[in-house]
DNA sequence: GTGTTCTATTTTACAGCGTAAAGGAACCGG
DNA sequence: CCGGTTCCTTTACGCTGTAAAATAGAACAC
């Protein structure tokens, strides 16, 4: 890694920088003989400190609060420090995906169980919108992009290849699970972040009420549409993708053994 | 989690949150219709057309470089002119949803095509994430909770109630089918935005060709994740939920009996 | 020792953001 | 003519991301 960026952003503003600074690695590589040396300052920033921080302050204040200066602040540090890491507040975030995706699950492939680490995998999806809804966001919206995503990809598809799925089932199940995951927790997050809202302001309480009023089958639904029910729908709507899995080796290309093709 | 959310500036603002002014005088008197100031010369300003441009705007030039100062110059007006018609840029931008939202084909419940309804409304649905690629993050990262939305949700349900389903499937396939088509659309929209940025910087470029060379088999499945294989996505999955939508109110609505509904 | 260079950070500065608050200008019914 | 309402502008404040320059300290050269 590291391959690129001699060059900082000196141009182009609206580039999003993928490319982060490693300040005493990148040396380190030449000559070993140099322990890691401590860096000046007290607070000792490394990358990893800043976007760990930075994850934390998601989770805490919000994503719509989270500001280059608030993390200097958190951090003991100016804000522009961040920059000799990160050329980018944008780069920084996409380092926080990376991290965050990192947590997933991805199992040593066995042909047996395939379908439950998929399925583990999911599950671990979800659980990482809970754990960090703020953050969540995030992950719908940036596309996997960096070499820890890439690395995550291919574990998984190197897992979908023992189960002897073709690349073609592979791709077209990945996007369907990715999608159904990132949706159903999206529409999650949103329905308690509503909630939040609806309960704090009587306002919209009221506002909330007048609805249900003038529209009789939404309110006889919506007891159904409850924060509470999002465990059905996800493991209902992931059983049906799984199944649907489960027969789509043999279901698109004759019985099985076409896959199995040693193709290398 | 505390409520802590963002600052909030001046405490009690909340109060007409989503409320939106109606300028009342649409009567559009006849006499002595002054421009006077070149800023109203070209035409008055309603909610409608501030939210209108305001989508042409999110169309044309991102959400990200959306402002309302850029809003207010595309109007011909200042920028604190539009607060006079919305209370705040996010009760605009809920109204940019719902008019979004407002475009979708909710047609009127007939019990024989119910299922084809609801295709040509998730097919609706992906439609409008390719038309306003830029505003579709909007749909999926709000909830809808304005009036519009809420008379969508009442129609679609009326017509799931037509079909006899009851009001638990409904929930769950409403949630199910929403959440899937959002994450579909939202991934692909994401995947094309990287193409593009990735399409445009050599470097970028470069280093996907890199990761592909590391990861060999991201590399034999990527082929089946270009965009062009949306489509087969979307209508793989979408048809198996909608069948086992069909399958529902017999398989698992518990006992049956009222889901086939003497309402006719 | 005295530079000089490299690294990590602070300081300063700028253009732009959302929006509170106040100030008109045009209309109104009286 | 007057006070009020409606619609819009002006001004101002605190915030944002970040370019650019200044700076402190450590490392290396002589």
């Amino acid at each position: 890694m590291a391959a690129v960026s001699k060059r900082k952003r000196t141009a182009s503003k609206t580039a999003s920088r993928t490319t982060l600074r490693e300040p005493a690695v990148r040396a380190n590589r030449a000559s070993t003989k140099r322990p890691a040396k401590r860096t000046s300052a007290a607070g000792g920033l490394t990358a990893e400190r800043i976007r760990d921080e930075a994850l934390r302050l998601i989770d805490a204040e919000g994503l719509e609060a989270f500001s280059t200066r608030r993390l200097g602040a958190a951090l003991g540090c100016e804000a522009m420090a961040i920059y000799w890491y990160y050329p980018s507040k944008d780069a920084l975030l996409d380092a926080v995906v990376e991290a965050l995706i990192a947590r997933l699950p991805v199992e040593p492939s066995t042909p047996g169980d395939w379908i439950d680490a998929f399925r583990k995998l999911a599950h671990g999806y979800r659980r990482l919108a809970h754990r960090h809804p703020n953050a969540f966001a995030l992950l719908a919206t940036r596309r996997f992009a960096t070499e820890g995503t890439y690395r995550f990809l291919d574990g998984l598809f190197e897992m979908a290849r023992h189960a002897g799925l073709d690349d073609r089932q592979t791709a077209r199940f990945y996007r369907l699970v990715s999608s159904f995951c990132s949706g159903v927790a999206l529409n999650e997050l949103a329905g308690l972040r509503d909630a939040d809202r609806i309960a704090s302001s009587p306002e919209l309480e009221a506002e909330a009420l007048a609805a249900r009023e003038a529209f009789p089958r939404l309110a006889s639904v919506s007891s159904w549409l409850e924060p509470s029910h999002f465990d059905d729908v996800f493991d209902f709507g992931l059983e049906l993708l799984l199944e649907a899995l489960q027969r789509a080796p043999h279901a698109s290309g004759g019985p099985a053994g076409r896959s199995r093709a040693k193709r290398a």
